[in-house]
This record gives C-alpha cells, sequence and structure tokens, in this order.
DNA sequence: ATATTATATAAGCAAATGGTTATATGTTAA
DNA sequence: TTAACATATAACCATTTGCTTATATAATAT
C-alpha cells in the first residue's frame, strides 16, 4: 500500500515541531483527549504563556484545532491535516500518557466539560 | 502488533535531529545507499565542516554508522538502532530521494567505491 | 618525505528557540 | 459595571543551533 508522501521539508518543519518534549506529549494526549491551555499548565509546570505558545505553534502548523467552550479554549487534534497520517504513525511509538490525565483527576484540577 | 514504545523524552531528541532538512534528507537518502562526506557536500551544497557536523550528530544518536574505507568515510544507517522502526516509519512518508544519486552521477562526481 | 585528498575539530557569530514577566483581550459571575 | 478567570500577545533574555573560516588529523599518491 502506497503511502501519501510529504514533501521533505514541510516533513521537517513538523518534526522540528514535535521535537519538543513539551509539545510532543501534548500531541500524544490529544491522540486521546482533548485539553484547554489550563489543564496542560497544571501538568508541564510551566507558565500559562509558555503553554500558549506552545499550542499556537501547533495550531499555526495545522496538527490542533481549538473551540471555544465558554471561557475555556479546547484544543482537539485535526485528524484533518495532510500530515496526519505521519503523526499518527509517530504516536504509534510513543507510550500512553493518560496517567497524566489521572493525575490532574486526583488533584481535583481536571476542568469539566465534556 | 504492539509496536515497542520509546520514552518520550528520547522520541522528542530524535525528531528534533531530524527537524532538520538536510539531516532528514541524509537519513532518506541512506534509506537506498550509502553515502560518503563528500558527496553529501555536493548535495547539499554546504561546507564539508557543516556536513561534518550533521552526521556527527546523527552517529552520536546512534542513527548511523561510519566506515573507513581508504581515505573516504562512509556512513550507512544504523538498522540496529533501537529508534530504526520509528525512523524506518517516518521514512515511508518521505518522498524517495535516489534523483540525487543520479545527479552526481550525471557530474561524475559519484565516489568509486562498491 | 612531501603534496594531495578526505574528514574532523575548534572558535566565532547571527538567527532561532523556549522560557520568563507584564499586559491586553475576552468570557462569566456578582 | 465591576471583579475574577482563561487565554493571548509583547518584550526581553539566556541557551541552542547551524553555519562559517581556520586548522588538525589521517590516508593516498608521487
Amino acid at each position: 500500500m502506497e503511502l501519501p508522501s510529504i514533501d521533505i521539508e514541510k516533513a521537517a518543519t513538523i518534526l522540528k515541531l514535535l521535537g519538543d518534549k513539551t509539545r510532543l506529549t501534548m500531541i500524544k494526549m490529544l491522540d486521546s483527549h482533548d485539553y484547554c491551555v489550563c489543564e496542560f499548565v497544571e501538568i508541564f509546570k510551566v507558565s500559562q504563556p509558555a503553554i500558549s505558545q506552545h499550542v499556537r505553534k501547533l495550531k499555526d502548523a495545522g496538527l490542533v484545532g481549538e473551540t471555544r467552550r465558554g471561557q475555556w479554549i479546547i484544543y482537539s487534534l485535526n485528524k484533518k491535516s495532510d500530515v496526519f497520517p505521519l503523526v499518527q504513525n509517530l504516536m504509534n511509538h510513543l507510550p500512553n500518557q493518560d496517567f497524566k490525565l489521572q493525575e490532574l483527576e486526583a488533584q481535583g484540577l481536571r476542568i469539566s466539560c465534556d
């Protein structure tokens, strides 16, 4: 089966974007659940602007989408992206990060939206 | 089928390494053929030290191996690397780069070792 | 031995990266 | 309308990156 090819320059851009522990973890997490900025802030122990800057890069590259839900902005994987097959493939090599969600819940920090 | 998981920190390191157009192209090229430094220099139009620095990073990460053959040092993909399955998987999404080899040959710049 | 060729290493530099604090924007609640 | 909360943007800074030139090391050829 033939996989659609991704321009090597574009691929390098995506890999550079994912070549950061925080962003790579975010994407892996988003593979299971959607998250809002404030949840990421709790999880990654960095400032809120730092998180906003990371998700912005992911959004600019088309890897994630955002939806406002009340005062929160929920980020989710963009499965329509033309590089999604590549990303998905990558994710298969990474360990599940659901334990982070459980930690959030244990601390009562999971925001309450469906 | 279960894929062996790669520590997310290690994966980020590898992706950052491959998140560079030159190195990503090198790895894709090495997926088909071995190359020496001087060939890479011709292909990438950067200085010889720049190429040496790139291959060194790939070597330090265990992605490639080197063999001296006379005055040349031949670089090849290290298929024994524990991240090779990930890399291999990535490569499947990239366009073949054999035309670069053909360009080399057309210019008579392919070095003569088997 | 000496010159030539191939590669590696060192040092320096401009640009990019990822964080911070301060501040602006937008939504909700009182 | 005002306060509180969630997020984004701006400005700044230290570190990293990827190149360059200059030089060192190693093998080959004369």
